[in-house]
DNA sequence: ACTATATTTCAACAAACCTTGAAATGAAAG
DNA sequence: CTTTCATTTCAAGGTTTGTTGAAATATAGT
């Protein structure tokens, strides 16, 4: 993942609406859902949630398909560990107290 | 850590100005950089990344300290782990293949 | 006190971003 | 082939964010 990768990425994931629109689909599973039922869910009109989820696909975070009418949403899960990884290697660089954080048992 | 914290933290780092600023200060080591040294390192003049440290210190990512004339910024290595925390549990829900990636044999 | 150095603050402006509502596209059904 | 439904695109407007350079603050040395 390249720098520039990562600032997508980041600034996607750094809207409160674009962060929501993760944890749902997060929290849909890998199914996903569709860009209405996104958009009910995080309580935006069509065209907000749409132009949300273009910026998230534009960033590499989300996948989508069409099934008939509807589009279908997903989280890209390796390009999110992608991103967590670069946080944890090239910005900080293995910090151990980082580390530590992200694991099962780790106290921040 | 809140969705709150975590938004001020990513808008913060989703910066070029700023990731680099992290990459230097990471890169550093525990007696941080002064302002002026990071203004050089980033090239930046002094306002401007006075202004980005501001922002960051705000964000909580760095903490700072005078010495005589000069400040030194250095990061807060404990928000930077609860950060990524958050992304891994609460964005992600510990899914395996973000968590495989975050491993320091993974790969994405 | 005066001067020099390090940094921050401020005002002005430019650029990027988000929201809104209306119009356009794409796909299915009558 | 017209209508309906799901979604995207577009233009307009407001808000936020970043840059610049000048002025202000803080600290130290003379």
């Amino acid at each position: 993942m390249t720098e520039a990768d990562a600032l997508a990425a980041l600034s996607s994931i750094s809207s409160e609406t674009r962060l929501r629109i993760l944890k749902t689909l997060v929290a849909a599973g890998p199914d996903g859902l569709t860009a209405g039922e996104i958009a009910v869910l995080v309580g935006a009109t069509p065209s907000r949630a749409s132009f949300h989820l273009a910026n998230m696909a534009e960033a590499g975070l989300l996948t989508s398909s069409r099934q008939s009418r509807q589009i279908s949403y997903r989280v890209d899960f390796s390009a999110m560990g992608a991103l967590i990884r670069y946080l944890l290697e090239d910005c900080c660089n293995n910090n151990d107290t980082v580390r530590a954080c992200c694991q099962p048992a780790g106290k921040c």
